[in-house]
DNA sequence: TTTTGTGTCTAACAAACGTTAGGTGAAATG
DNA sequence: CATTTCACCTAACGTTTGTTAGACACAAAA
């Protein structure tokens, strides 16, 4: 391996994120996080600078993960519609398919420190501009109805988010069948459609 | 005062709230509760038993009042739409008028231990379970399509709790103004609406 | 065979943690 | 005036925290 000890790390930062999300950033201790590899504290300093780091490159990790999907996205020249579908779609595929980092991602954010806090806290604006992006056009295309944007695209995410509290792997619902729901449920609302509404769609 | 050093209790209850709120309860000392209130760590214990006494009282005194709201809301004789609108005002209401320990009660009740935490989220779903019960009653009334009623409660609820992370008092929006729409969002959808829907409300 | 590097170990550190014991002074109570 | 009660104090406890220093085992490279 060119690059050294990177594959341990990788494992390193998978079982943190594992405890963090069981337990949160501030109750793992570096004993925990070690006893789940069966070393001792002190050999987690070969290959990580501190706790801190830790949480850093998950979150930053997760972060652009996020970002990525949400510029690939709004790259395609689709309706708002169905790029809100594809977002959301996204959004929980990488939501379900690293769920413990995707949590820390959600939740511990809050014990960054100074200017990574600040950093971090950007990074979450622009994911939240792509999706503000899409609500926008939708209802310049005609096809939304007029919502203030911002309030509306945080009523999406925390849909979304709230994912990660309840969703395990070997439950019933497959990721992009939760995303279609998601979807159903944000663009059609609970109320019931008249076979008269054009738009309807099941 | 009959109970002996209630109130002082509460300041610190409250006191200790603010600071779970702002970093976390494990991130939280009893050093720093003491010194917002400009006394020494030690002199807490002569008002409370341990920190995990205080969480548990957030945490138990928050679920009661949100129980004691939809249980209110379901004894009244209304719709389901017009049940749900008055949930998520309740909801919204007790959530923005006690911010601090309402995001205790959402977000620190994992350092919950043992059969406190069994307990906690007990009520929890039981609060769940009211809101369900809304759902269930406007699908039968054939006034809500037919969905998943775990899923949309739980979409709702994310929505609602996620207030939390945004609400500031000095904001433009007051609390009921946010429930009217949140209302909006979840029974309408973002879609636009015919004028043929008859079912079409601002 | 020697060298170099990597991954882990033991041992220890200073600091911070929740909590307890026992004392002090002021206010309320008799 | 004497006594009790109350809210707080100082001092200290045992534990756990993140982290560092230095040694040892084992591999590949020279």
């Amino acid at each position: 391996m060119t690059n050294p000890s990177s594959g341990r790390r990788e494992q390193i930062i998978q079982a943190a994120a594992n405890l963090f999300c069981a337990r949160g950033y501030e109750a793992s201790s570096m004993r925990d996080i070690a006893t789940t590899l069966n070393i001792e504290a002190a050999s987690l300093y070969h290959h990580i600078k501190s706790k801190e780091e830790i949480l850093e490159t998950i979150c930053f990790g997760m972060a652009e993960t996020f970002l990525n999907g949400i510029r690939e996205v709004n790259d395609i020249y689709f309706n708002a519609e169905e790029r809100l579908r594809m977002a959301i779609q996204n959004h929980v595929r990488i939501l379900t398919s690293n769920l413990s980092q995707s949590t820390v991602f959600l939740h511990e954010w809050r014990s960054l420190k100074g200017e990574k806090l600040i950093a971090f806290k950007q990074l979450r604006d622009q994911y939240e501009k792509g999706f503000r992006t899409i609500v926008q056009d939708g209802m310049n295309e005609d096809i939304f109805g007029e919502v203030d944007a911002r309030f509306a695209v945080l009523s999406i995410l925390s849909s979304v988010n709230w994912i990660a509290e309840w969703y395990r792997e070997d439950g019933a619902m497959s990721s992009d069948e939760i995303a279609s729901r998601i979807s159903d449920f944000v663009l059609g609302g609970l109320r019931k459609k008249l076979v008269t509404d054009l738009d309807y769609k099941p």
